[in-house]
DNA sequence: AAGCTCCGCAACCGCATGGCT
DNA sequence: GAGCCATGCGGTTGCGGAGCT
């Protein structure tokens, strides 16, 4: 039943890395590069398969790794970005200079996920009047371990105390993008479009994209346009050496603003018909 | 001090998707 | 178009440490 494993178990190491394997992980992709990760433990003398080996690196020994806490900007954008994303952590963090989507998501499952519910409850009974109740506790299986969809219905209450319901994105699930399948594909998604943010995006090498409402372009002025008269107003610039290249400068509200700017209220109807459309 | 429970996080797993042949 | 491979994503697991009794 069900799909055989990636790879092997026979012989290979698994748990935790010890610095010896780090060291080797680390070696070998400084020399070698990314990429061929299925025959990268084989070279590299690993007994671990490739995807062991990918994981290691992508949330643990790259050096752009910002290790240590998610400072309170980080976390309220977080927060905000859930609000509209969902539980799309790779989206999140690719929007988080240095920090992960596995580390995103285990911060929002152990911290904010508690936060965001007792706001919820506190608020809700703000809200309605109604005392929190059984919603203050934070719900826990065994050790702790807590249903991730159960995090995943809540609404959201604005500052003045109305509740008000927690944006949703219909959107497909995302979807890795490429320069050559967006220009070859009519049938591209918004959804593809935020997603050629996320640092796993496959824009090409060296190349700058842009995206204008619905038109992409590169460095070199190549574009294509799918009906961008729709989307006046939405841009999004991306650069694809992000998120190490992120100016400074940027901050992260401004981030979170580039995103309200796809969910303006205007365009709703639009960019619902659209999502529909497209996927249909 | 010992045992127990809770929590955080690294790692694993299955599935989805794109690219190539 | 089918089949295979490589990679990426999100959900889940389980170990180890901290805190509590």
């Amino acid at each position: 039943m069900g799909r055989a494993p990636c790879c092997s178990k026979v012989g290979l190491q698994r748990g935790p890395w010890t610095t010896r394997e780090d060291t080797l992980l680390i070696n070998y992709i400084q020399a070698h590069g990314e990429g061929h990760w299925r025959s990268l433990p084989k070279k590299a003398g690993l007994l671990r398969c490739g995807k062991s080996c990918r994981l290691r690196w992508m949330n643990y020994l790259r050096p752009d790794i910002k290790r240590g806490n998610i400072t309170p900007d980080e976390d309220d954008l977080i927060i905000r970005l859930h609000s509209l994303l969902g539980n799309r952590w790779s989206l999140i963090a690719g929007r988080l200079p240095g920090r992960t989507d596995n580390e995103i998501k285990n911060y929002w499952n152990s911290h904010l996920s508690k936060r965001v519910k007792n706001n919820t409850a506190g608020n809700k009974s703000k809200c309605t009047g109604q005392s929190a109740g059984k919603r203050s506790g934070v719900s826990s299986n065994k050790k702790g371990k807590r249903n991730q969809r159960e995090l995943d219905s809540e609404g959201i209450c604005s500052e003045n105390g109305e509740t008000a319901t927690k944006i949703k994105i219909h959107l497909p699930k995302a979807m890795r993008v490429s320069p050559s399948s967006v220009a070859k594909k009519v049938n591209v998604s918004i959804q593809s479009m935020i997603g050629s943010s996320s640092r796993h995006a496959k824009i090409g090498d060296n190349a700058n994209w842009a995206i204008s409402g619905l038109k992409v372009v590169s460095n070199d002025g190549e574009a294509w346009a799918f009906n961008s008269e729709e989307f006046d107003g939405l841009v999004y610039d991306h650069d694809s050496s992000f998120p190490n290249s992120l100016p400074n400068d940027i901050m992260l509200d401004d981030i979170f603003e580039e995103y309200l700017e796809l969910l303006k209220p205007d365009d709703h109807g639009q960019l619902d018909s659209l999502v529909d459309s497209l996927i249909a």
